[in-house]
DNA sequence: CCTGTTCTTGCGCGTTTTTGCATGTACGGT
DNA sequence: ACCGTACATGCAAAAACGCGCAAGAACAGG
């Protein structure tokens, strides 16, 4: 048995079955356990799964959690909308991203602002549309189940006719020497493009984001013009990206 | 049965019956009432339902979803929503208006219907996030905030670049005379835009827009492949628009 | 063909997580 | 106010996990 073959087996298992216990595959197949759990552990490292005690579901179910998480907005990323919020000025154009924490920024503009907001999330669409004086722009494309956001060569063309004053950013990795990372090549690749139509570009980063590196990079830091965040300004990561020369908001 | 798993099958029975019982799910999944507790109590505090005595209810009516969020919606657009969904082909591609009405058609899909949905609501498009099988294509454009739904020349241009098998549209009025016509004349020529990208194209009309005209047509009758309306098959304007030759399907 | 290197695989071992049960406490209906 | 039920907590057994290690296979280069 190859190693890619079980893996192929493995997935295709998870795709059948919604599931994949990692003693019944072993016991299965005829080899170890820690065969299966390594080879779960990668592909889970890939995205391919959700790795779960016992074994690993498909990485559907983390959409399912994003409807449920969107509901509640952590303290700290409520506290980073906040002050992103307000680097938006009115009658200016701002570049929103998608994810958790830039929905939130979203919810936190004011109601009556009177500004352009551009988006490839539908989920921000949505709900700036009780916001009567924003003008809204939506960029089309192949929906990411993921993060529930357009991605792809069509949404990338479509960011191409746009520009701004402003995009805020969302990613996964915020590390010192790794920049900033994501964990989709084809998202990083969105977010690059969405950066490069303003004229400045904030990341939005909770603080559990800092000191971590995740596989796709979006943006070194010198195309960073400032980074938001809810850690404390003495962290020692915080410390070293002011170091470099980006700015860092910090919401306390 | 993985933990995660009773976790995942725990939030579906939450989104689904809109309550849990501890002890029935206890008996039901033969595992002790102590693991469902455990379960509803790290949910609640994830924030992902609210834990009562007995059992736990979703965080918030919103979220309880599709059947409390179904209920609001009027049963004639619950209907006629429910007749178009039926004409999603597994494998198909489907073209969905924006709307109340067609809203209620994304929800009224299979949660595991495979098929391609492109749609220029961003609505629509959250809506139907939740569908893992289901591959979703955004039309970008700049948002008309009274329907919420991508119109204008970028958004027309984008419709160019997809083909369907069926598009469902909602209109505001279905005249046996006047045709199809809605209140805004961007949207009627996105609709439009939207019709010519399909083989074959349905009007979704709750009973209440029967009889009536407004300002901008949509389409002649010529164009549209059929009717699904909530009104009784006897009535006195449905039974003009079969005899213009428009294949009518009531929701009885 | 031989040798050194790298990668994979299975196994042992200590650690962590889960789970059902028992106990005492808090709650809600009657 | 009382009683049954639901609850939290502590506990111990079992399962799953990660890590390090060594044997073996595959590989590259001389």
């Amino acid at each position: 048995m190859l190693a890619a073959e079980r893996r192929d087996h493995l997935l295709g298992l998870l795709a059948r079955e919604g599931k994949i216990v990692a003693k019944d595959v072993a016991a299965g197949l005829g080899i170890s356990e820690d065969s299966v759990r390594r080879d779960l552990r990668d592909l889970a490292a890939e995205g391919l799964c959700q790795r779960v005690y016992g074994g690993a579901l498909p990485v559907s179910p983390a959409v399912a959690g994003y409807a449920a998480r969107q509901a509640v907005a952590p303290d700290g990323k409520r506290k980073v909308a906040s002050v992103a919020a307000g680097l938006v000025r009115p009658g200016g154009a701002l570049i929103l991203d998608g994810g958790t924490t830039a929905l939130a920024v979203a919810r936190a503009l004011p109601q009556d602002l009177a500004c352009t907001v551009i988006t490839h999330s539908p989920t921000v669409a949505a709900a700036l549309l009780d916001h009567p004086q924003a003008e809204l722009f939506l960029l089309g494309g192949r929906i990411f189940k993921h993060s529930a956001v357009a991605c792809g060569a069509a949404a990338v063309e479509a960011a191409q006719n746009v520009s701004a004053d402003l995009c805020l950013l969302g990613v996964t990795g915020v590390h010192p020497e790794a920049g900033l990372t994501t964990a989709d090549s084809e998202e990083a690749a969105m977010k690059r493009a969405l950066s490069e139509r303003a004229a400045d570009t904030y990341i939005l980063a909770s603080s559990e984001k800092l000191g971590t590196a995740s596989r796709f990079r979006v943006l070194p830091w010198e195309k960073v013009s400032g980074l938001i965040t809810d850690a404390a300004r003495d962290d020692a990561v915080v410390e070293q990206i002011n170091a470099i020369g980006v700015e860092v908001l910090t919401a306390g």
